[in-house]
DNA sequence: CTATCACGTAACTTGATAAGTATCGTGATG
DNA sequence: CATCACGATACTTATCAAGTTACGTGATAG
């Protein structure tokens, strides 16, 4: 499906690029990161900055510097990259008034974002179970089934 | 919590009305909808036509007319709703590129999205096994213990 | 020391979408 | 026939991720 709608995608452009990262020797620069997102350097520091702020990434100035990994990738999972990149809204649904006057709007949004928070509770626990490392394996095993590792560069 | 964020609160507002609705003799005009919502009667009835449309509400013009429930509120979920005011853009977060040539992207997007799909079926299953009916139940059911239901009336 | 590289940051623009608003048409009631 | 209430169109507003421009800072190369 074509999805042309408005959603946020850092998490899995994050999760695209720490991988890449993963299997890359020395630094990688916002510049090339960038073309492999199809976007420019300064959206990849602005969501960079949060990795960095995390301890996950570190950066460097000046010639050969950029990005590199520094945590251990078995220690982090994709719930903690979507934490670090600051990205919390996860539902485009939802009520607007939180304490409503009215009983019936109470009971109604109580029983949507109940439904919401159960949601929210298997996304958070599903995004907690996998760590970065796990993720790279799971992409070396397609490798192995699929054909050669070339198509790991990007567009 | 205060939220002061960009949802779509067309489900909720709608369960609101219907639940007015069904406590209510005779039709309730956009009007007085929107007033109870915080809103004008077109947002109400741009938000009802889809209602009318699969058949759970009916509108008459003129005097005395106005929106009234046309169908066995045991019979439509509050999934039901949330389809007939199309809103199908449950999630805020996503990936943005469907085919991307990348292996890597191939991967993490597969993740993320099969992860978000078993928190959508989650939510779908959830909101399709409750009826407006039994909503209806549950409001009676809090009066009950918490005093006389003249809190149904909106600000 | 100086030029270049690469990140850091701030400010602004763009695009998409729910919501809000204004206006006019249409049909039904009294 | 006057009024009421919906139907429909068009336009504006608000929000937020993403994109863009511009300038500053520190590090390396020569």
């Amino acid at each position: 499906m074509d999805r042309r709608v408005r959603t946020d995608s850092r998490l899995s452009r994050t999760l695209h690029v720490l991988l890449h990262m993963a299997r890359h020797d020395g630094p990688m620069t916002s510049e090339a990161i960038g073309r492999m997102l199809g976007t420019n350097p300064v959206v990849v520091r602005r969501t960079m900055a949060g990795l960095r702020t995390a301890g996950y990434v570190k950066s460097e100035k000046g010639h050969g510097g950029g990005w590199t990994i520094a945590a251990d990738l078995n220690a982090v999972s994709l719930l903690d990259v979507h934490r670090a990149v600051g990205g919390p809204r996860i539902f485009a649904i939802g009520s607007d008034r939180a304490n409503p006057a009215c009983a019936v709007e109470q009971v109604v949004n109580a029983a949507v974002e109940d439904t919401l928070r159960e949601a929210e509770a298997l996304l958070v626990a599903r995004l907690g179970s996998v760590s970065l490392a796990q993720l790279a394996r799971s992409f070396d095993a397609r490798c192995r089934t699929e054909g050669p590792s070339d198509a790991a560069t990007c567009a």
